[in-house]
DNA sequence: TGACAAAGTTAGGTGTGGCTAACTATAATG
DNA sequence: CATTATAGTTAGCCACACCTAACTTTGTCA
């Protein structure tokens, strides 16, 4: 592993590379006000960000020039960002949680679930649909639940 | 509010507080070096957390005495515990994690889910239990349907 | 009761992650 | 093309959360 600086990604680093994963979806450069905005954190801050994520061989970033990801960069972004669709997915479609609740909700637990439980957490999606396919309407039914429960 | 610190609590207040919590189920004060022990951290740090906690008026701290929890402080924990014991056994009973990753995968997670998805998480618990006792066994079912996809 | 071990604290250091204020580079335009 | 606005960086600060090493307090027991 040449060089790498390896260690695990803080959270907050997690949601640089997913800033900077969504700025660049189609194609272009990430500006680094864009991160900051998107993040709600000062441009000074985002500049030491994007040093560590270079230093960590994650990011292409050169002071005064756009930041796009290198291809661990990527590859890391897009598994938080697929752990957030998920998790999001689960909390709204599943949970019946409001979209906005649901979406913040999956911000912060994002980088706290490792894999085996974001797995069972899909194929626990899938399994809800599959079953509703199959006549067996469980969101429905659970919302009916928390209805009778006030939840 | 007469001299409080409020703020949100830091993740890793939260783990000192519900570690205190745990150690003084009985009715005793926690001893510093138990809950070092219980977090894997080093009894300075426990010194300092000790601090912070008397500080924000959660926890009854006297150099070279015991700890015990405020009642705000006992609140908060109990809220933390709570939280916990809901991650675990959803991710336990439901998702059919092994009992030691749900474990971990709860002490993560507690700090970063609001009360509207824990209290959803809590309802689909009780209504997964429910449909079972009716007839409907979704735990089976999804283990299958793992099962068949290697999950 | 006095010495020793264990528990607890203090002092001082590290890394992360944030901030503001002030500076510099780039771009836009009259 | 000079000026100015905006983007980006640097410098310097703070808080948190951890650490080790050294010191102090407390409790035990010969």
């Amino acid at each position: 592993m040449l060089g790498a600086d390896n260690e695990e990604l803080s959270a907050s680093l997690e949601d640089y590379l997913e800033a900077i994963f969504r700025l660049s979806c189609d194609g272009r450069q990430a500006r680094s006000k864009a991160i900051a905005e998107r993040l709600g954190v000062s441009r000074a801050s985002v500049t030491g960000a994007l040093r560590l994520l270079k230093k960590k061989g994650l990011a292409n970033y050169k002071p005064y020039d756009g930041v796009t990801l290198t291809s661990a960069g990527h590859h890391a972004a897009a598994e938080v960002d697929r752990k957030h669709r998920i998790l999001k997915s689960f909390f709204g479609q599943v949970l019946g949680v409001d979209p906005e609740t649901a979406r913040k909700a999956a911000c912060r637990a994002e980088h706290t679930l490792g894999p085996s439980v974001i797995g069972r957490l899909l194929c626990f999606i899938e399994f809800v649909s599959r079953e509703n396919a199959a006549g067996n309407d469980l969101v429905g039914k659970f919302q009916q639940f928390c209805n009778e429960r006030a939840v």
